[in-house]
RNA sequence: GGUUCCGUAGCUCAGUUGGUAGAGCAGUGGACUGAAAAUCCACGUGUCGUUGGUUCAAUUCCGACCGGAACCA
């Protein structure tokens, strides 16, 4: 089996810089884990690592993408796997760092997804109960899953269902299992620590110029805020700005608000969704168990 | 100084024609298989400003006091 390295945690913990140290360490490179850094225009606000430590070690999957082009789990999936087994001909250790846990559970585990869906059923002017009566009729135990308000994921199953994919027979096709050996190394910290470093971190990307790259980009595209690229945090926010609702405080908060509540969503899905070996960051020596795990985990099997 | 209004959950406010109260936001927990930095779900006891009075019963009515706002002098 192929060996992955993990790294993962809240935004803010400091993932970038573990990882680096570990690819530097262990003769390893670094596939993002994340959905917004793909993305070449979202610089500041992404939180991308820096050129310097791009230069330090070999990153993949930042920058591959046009903001105006959508990105989605599947393609990560796709990408990530490929480079994951280039790197192992080639003696590297891969080593996923991020905070997307959808896409990198994706990548590490048995999950399926069809090479050529068209899904095109104009299924739009339909009411979440038509939907959810639709679907009920065609995959009834997907429809018993899904919450009525839960739109986004009715129209998905229902879509997948109409093409002759029945959500629930492609899951249970799934082994549920990763199909690398990999070891995931978790950096967390107390809640409001991390809460505080959220804060401080948002106000460095203020002073670096984050509106000012918005702007840039606004002013090029007026039709910027319809892209999906742009619901990321910290940028999603400017368009209350820009339609004269806010003033830039209240932007600035709303962003440490929303990046707040990410973290907690992240949490919430690293802590049930994936066996995650968890290390305090405010621990004096968290690193160095880091690597006695690391270690430990490469020289079995 | 006088008049009027306000003081209820961390915040913004409803409400009880007198039977000790509930929304939104925040917060916390959870779900998650092609938007995931997305989307969705669950969870609400708080001396109803303080203190007297009326009453079987007061957060609700009356008085005083404290704090805040507006207006008049």
């Amino acid at each position: 089996m192929i060996r992955v390295l993990v790294v993962i945690g809240p935004t803010a913990v400091g993932k970038s810089q573990v990882g680096i140290q570990l690819a530097q360490q262990y003769n390893g490179e670094i596939i993002s884990g994340d959905s917004i850094q793909v993305y070449r225009q979202l610089n500041i606000g992404s939180a991308k690592v820096s050129k310097e430590q791009q230069k330090m070690v070999v990153h993949h999957l930042i920058d591959t993408k046009d903001i105006s082009e959508n990105y989605h789990v599947a393609a990560f999936q796709n990408e990530s796997r490929k480079i994951i087994s280039e790197l192992n001909k080639n003696a590297k250790l891969p080593i996923i760092v991020g905070g997307t846990g959808l896409y990198i559970k994706a990548a590490l585990y048995d999950y399926q997804f069809n090479e050529e869906e068209k899904l095109d059923f104009k299924l739009e002017s339909l009411t979440n109960e038509q939907l959810k009566f639709k679907l009920t009729n065609i995959d009834p135990q997907t429809a018993e899953i899904i919450h009525i308000n839960n739109r986004k994921r009715l129209l998905r199953a229902l879509q997948m269902a109409m093409s002759g994919n029945k959500r629930s027979d492609v899951l249970a096709k799934q082994a549920k299992e990763p199909i690398y050996d990999c070891l995931l190394i978790g950096l967390t910290c107390q809640r409001d620590i991390l809460y505080q470093r959220i804060e401080s971190r948002i106000d460095t990307m203020i002073k670096e110029g984050l509106f000012e790259e918005v702007d840039e980009l606004y002013q090029n595209d007026h039709a910027l805020f319809d892209y999906q690229a742009l619901q990321a945090i910290g940028y999603r926010e400017w368009r209350d700005y820009y339609q004269n609702k806010f003033d830039k405080e209240v932007i600035v908060n709303n962003i440490k608000l929303h990046t707040r509540q990410f973290a907690k969503r992240q949490y919430t899905w690293f802590n049930n969704q994936l066996p995650v070996k968890w290390f305090d960051i405010n621990d004096d020596t968290f690193m160095s168990n880091i690597h006695k795990e690391v270690k430990e985990w490469l020289n079995n099997g």
